[in-house]
DNA sequence: GCCTCCATGTAACACGTTACATGATTCG
DNA sequence: CGAATCATGTAACGTGTTACATGGAGGC
């Protein structure tokens, strides 16, 4: 149930249209919730029928014609409420540990220059983050917005570092 | 495509049924790829479909006997070749990140409350960890698979610890 | 007129989750 | 024999992914 808060979140930061929240979910808040284009026009969709957005007046309703979409009182209270649910950490799913145990049973071979790529990945990845942090965080946050948006962009930060350095591990271990 | 490859793995360290993969799951292999028995029993379906493994001679076909599973050498080349295939590092995924960054925009009212039951959890978890590395791995493992399965629980290892770590630093921030 | 890009969608399928169904075995 | 537990499944649904369809606007 995490999408249509995600779009939610971005539509109260600014009304957009479901390309412009395509492209905004590429930058942002993609980074730690990606979505595709065609399940934001699906969700997009859902939530109007709703009744937690709606679409701008000004906007025509024809293929291929832009449509703004705002936020309605009852999606802000169904933001808030989220926000504060008890639901419980997501498990670890993640491919490339499995791969890993699974080395272990048929063999590493050729094993270490998938673990070099993902280095280099999470490496690049960093960087983007760091270029990031300079530019939108160069003083320490004055708003709790942006105190909060630092923190996010801090647990990206963290989580490169981990795969980087366990990463470099598990190299050092294979070689 | 992981939760077969999940399997085949796990079939390959030891033959066995649904239910005791369901099991194997729920304390190993689930640590960083979960499956709940419909899934499993699903998946072994069609890898007995497609030839990868088969149903050992003994076992009955009908409800509520049970039915062991061993790995086909098809089963054991296509793990193989999963093992070094070119697969892109999953974008993170996380509704706590999302949430944060919601708190930024409709408040933070009641989140710490969130944020120190997730701190808990992690604590939990990491100790949950540290238990079997202190259990299986009480010297540096010498074989290989014992250093790839050692790296694999010290990456789960080492998650917990960032997420620890990053709930702190929120908490000190939202105080 | 044609190509490209902007923009909004549909369709089909794979994967994951929740709820429920069915039969075999064991223990009191 | 009844209840609990072991064991294998089905059904329905929600989410995410891949491929494709439709239409408008601007440039050559």
């Amino acid at each position: 149930m995490s999408l249509p808060h995600a779009i939610l979140t971005a539509l109260l930061e600014k009304p957009s249209s479901g390309l412009e929240l395509t492209r905004r979910f590429d930058k942002s808040i993609g980074y730690f919730w990606s979505a595709a284009h065609q399940q934001i026009y699906r969700e997009l969709g859902r939530l109007e029928e709703k009744g937690l957005i709606r679409a701008l007046p000004a906007a025509q309703s024809a293929r291929g014609q832009k449509k703004e979409y705002e936020v309605l009182p009852a999606g802000r209270a169904a933001l808030t409420e989220w926000v504060t649910l008890a639901e419980d950490p997501r498990p670890v799913r993640d491919p490339l540990l499995l791969r890993v145990r699974a080395a272990g049973v048929v063999g590493a071979a050729g094993l270490t220059t998938e673990l070099r790529r993902h280095l280099s990945l999470h490496q690049q990845q960093l960087t983007e983050y760091e270029t990031i942090e300079k530019r939108d965080f160069p003083t320490p946050p004055r708003t709790e917005e942006d105190r909060l948006r630092h923190l996010v962009l801090r647990g990206g930060i963290e989580l490169e570092t981990f795969w980087i350095s366990w990463l470099k591990e598990a190299l050092t271990q294979l070689a």
